[in-house]
DNA sequence: CAGTGAGCGAGCTTCCGCTTGACTT
């Protein structure tokens, strides 16, 4: 019998199916051995040797791969081709009896040719690629570890900091800087509507060849008036193709952004729903960076492509595409259909949801198979002579030939705005009527999910298996709140960005893992030893630890006054503070005054059960939502879901978990 | 799930990345 190990126990039923009876494939369930969580477990005197123990939660698996190991004549590792699965390799073969034999393989795709292929070319662990793991797994260990403590002592207990959820937070609190040093400006938009035979409107751009700047309403009615009288002819008329191809297949974290636009899901919940997709074989794995397809995969959409919509929707040659990322791994495909003739599918667990996500992913990936989308762009210039010299434009795309879009609809502008009437140049068009229209520059927009992972990803920090956990633990911590799906920052995470920027601020560097991923990436290929990185690294940062945990004071977190006496002392005010369980109102003098209120977020009802309380918002110590009444402990009504929301239905006023 | 902040100082909190938990009320 031989045994294949997998890291998935889906792939390893989906390999098994593969490859008959002479193997027994069996999954790890991710890592087997890491650090241990109570301790910091990295013996910083000696080389920073780590302490990988056995992952408790995984003891039955342990126990069972050792089991049907006894009883294999060959044993192949499995594991994704990355530095985690090389890793996951190496401490599976630390744990096999003394003597087996085991041999390392890799494979890209789930196909019945990727996989026998690999198994005829079997290699050693890549050592170089383990130690990259073990700098990588140091390095994010000493920064959580040591950091964390600090913050206990200088701003409060329980918090967290670390390489990725640091910088997470900090984008979400500099975007609110922005927001606030951010000084709207006036400026002006002037429309004017003349015609030929057909009217159309076409906008101010240039004055006497300058780029028309019209910042008030004085100087906007000084141009309005010129442009009554003023004569208007056609200056120039461009018609040009425009070619649109279609977008590259998903990824986890553009699953996610389409998902959270279309389908306005938290990253948890399309995690959750992807995960029910793959478990039942309907797509491919959902934690990827890939961009890649395999052959077979787009052979049959291609079929499938000229069979339902027609030879011209097939382009000459199947489309490729590479990922721009530097930090991908690569280890998997992208997401999608496993089936393609399966148009529509949803699951036992998620039967409409996922149905909704499946067929986001099948248009998506049929999409990207298809021939560009062609649209008639024409841009009109058009000239006014009055007091100045002016110049307006009006620009239109009509769709000639839909391709790709055939499976992915433009959502046109219902009164088809995008179309133009016919013109020539020197035309003259009469003046019908112009409009001077007053707007404001806007603010930068605060972060929502799917920016803040589109934007992390860009920077080349974090994992699509972990873009979802990170937006749960800034939350978790009370580091950020979202209302209304963006990202505001509180006044703990406020207290706790600043402190590590003040004093760390090459670690929350947004460049800081661009770097170590470079350094890393030299320890993969074995001209770089592991504990060079890390001993570089960790040498000044103890150093400025040291001068910190000595130096600073203790960190004030701000409060927001809610402008009422406090009841009990009656000298101090009620002030909103943020705690381990969230919100709570107390007295300004603490410790001198201990008076606490509970804060109060109500729903908008009255309780379900009593009929006398409010229903309102509460969170759990793990920062999960949910609902009480406000008369607790009197009333102990108490739910997850929203009570203004049908019942088996997942309203906008329901809390996705956090 | 019924708490929170400070300090007293018992014991404890914490990272990122790989993978599914299980009834979720």
């Amino acid at each position: 019998m031989n045994l294949l190990i997998v890291e998935s126990p889906t792939k390893a039923r989906t390999l098994s199916r593969f490859l008959g009876k002479d193997f027994d494939v069996e999954a790890t369930t991710g890592h087997i051995k890491d650090l241990p969580k109570s301790k910091l477990g990295i013996d910083i005197e000696h080389d920073f040797k780590p302490d990988y123990v056995e992952v408790p939660k995984r003891k039955e698996t342990i126990e069972n791969l050792l089991k049907v190991a006894k009883k294999a004549s060959k044993i192949y590792l499995a594991t994704d081709p990355d530095r985690e699965g090389e890793a996951i390799s190496f401490h599976v073969e630390g744990i096999l009896p003394k003597g087996k034999n085991s041999q390392r393989i890799v494979f890209h795709e789930i196909t019945r040719e990727a996989v026998t292929d690999a198994i005829s070319h079997p290699r050693k662990i890549d050592k170089n690629l383990v130690d990259a793991q073990v700098g990588r797994r140091v390095l994010d260990r000493l920064v959580g570890y040591k950091l964390s403590p600090l913050l206990w002592k200088k701003v409060r207990r329980g918090l967290s900091a670390g390489r990725v959820q640091t910088v997470a937070v900090r984008l979400i609190t500099e975007k609110e800087r922005e927001i606030e040093k951010f000084k709207a400006e006036e400026y002006w938009e002037i429309y004017v509507d003349v015609k030929n035979g057909g009217v159309f409107t076409v906008q101010l751009t240039k004055i006497d060849d300058k780029v028309a700047e019209v910042k008030n309403k004085t100087r906007a009615d000084e141009i309005l008036v010129d442009l009554k009288k003023a004569n208007y002819k056609v200056f120039d008329v461009k018609n040009r193709q425009v070619v649109k191809n279609p977008y590259p297949p998903f990824t986890t974290s553009t699953m996610q952004q389409a998902a959270a636009r279309v389908l306005g899901w938290t990253s948890k919940k399309t995690m959750s729903v992807a995960q029910s997709l793959y478990e039942e074989g309907l797509i491919t794995y959902h934690r990827t960076d890939s961009l890649s397809l395999a052959l077979g995969a787009v052979d049959r959409a291609r079929k499938f492509i000229s069979k339902e919509y027609g030879e011209k929707y097939l382009p000459s040659a199947a489309r490729f595409y590479k990922t721009s990322s530097k930090v991908a791994q690569e280890a998997h495909e992208a997401i999608r259909p496993t089936d393609v003739t399966k148009t529509s599918a949803g699951t036992s667990r998620y039967e409409g949801e996922g149905r909704r996500l499946y067929e986001l992913i099948w248009r998506r990936f049929v999409a990207c198979q298809m021939d560009a989308s062609i649209f008639d762009e024409t841009v009109i210039d058009v000239e006014a002579r009055g007091s100045n010299n002016y110049l307006l434009r009006a620009s239109g795309q009509i769709m000639k030939f839909d391709g790709w879009r055939k499976v992915m609809p433009l959502k046109l502008d219902p009164d088809g705005a995008l179309s133009l009437p016919k013109v020539e140049k020197d035309e003259e068009l009469k003046f019908v009527k112009v409009d001077g229209v007053q707007k404001f520059t806007q603010p930068p927009a605060r972060f929502n999910e799917a920016s803040l992972i589109k934007t992390l990803e860009k920077l080349g920090i974090g994992r699509p298996s972990t873009y979802a956990p990170i937006i749960s633990v800034i939350q978790i911590r009370n580091y950020v709140e979202k209302k209304e799906g963006r990202f505001y920052p509180t006044p703990v995470g406020v207290a706790v960005n600043d402190f590590l920027i003040e004093h760390f601020p090459d670690v929350f560097d947004y460049e800081f893992t661009a770097k170590m991923e470079g350094e890393l990436d030299d320890v993969a290929n074995g001209s770089l030893p592991w504990v060079k990185t890390i001993k570089d690294f960790y040498n000044p940062f103890e150093k400025k630890l040291k001068v910190v945990e000595k130096n600073s004071k203790r960190v004030k977190i701000e409060v927001e006054k809610l402008g009422k006496k406090c009841p009990e002392c009656k000298i101090g005010e009620l002030v909103i503070r943020t705690g381990r369980f969230g919100k709570f109102v107390s007295c300004s003098r603490f410790p001198d005054c201990k008076h606490t209120e509970r804060y109060v977020e109500k729903v908008g009802m009255k309780c379900p059960e009593c009929k006398k309380g409010d229903v309102i918002v509460k969170k759990t110590g793990k920062g999960r939502h949910f609902f009480g009444c406000s008369r607790y402990p009197d009333c102990k009504w108490a739910s997850w879901r929203s009570p203004l929301t049908k019942a088996g239905t997942t309203g906008k006023k329901s809390f996705d978990n956090v």
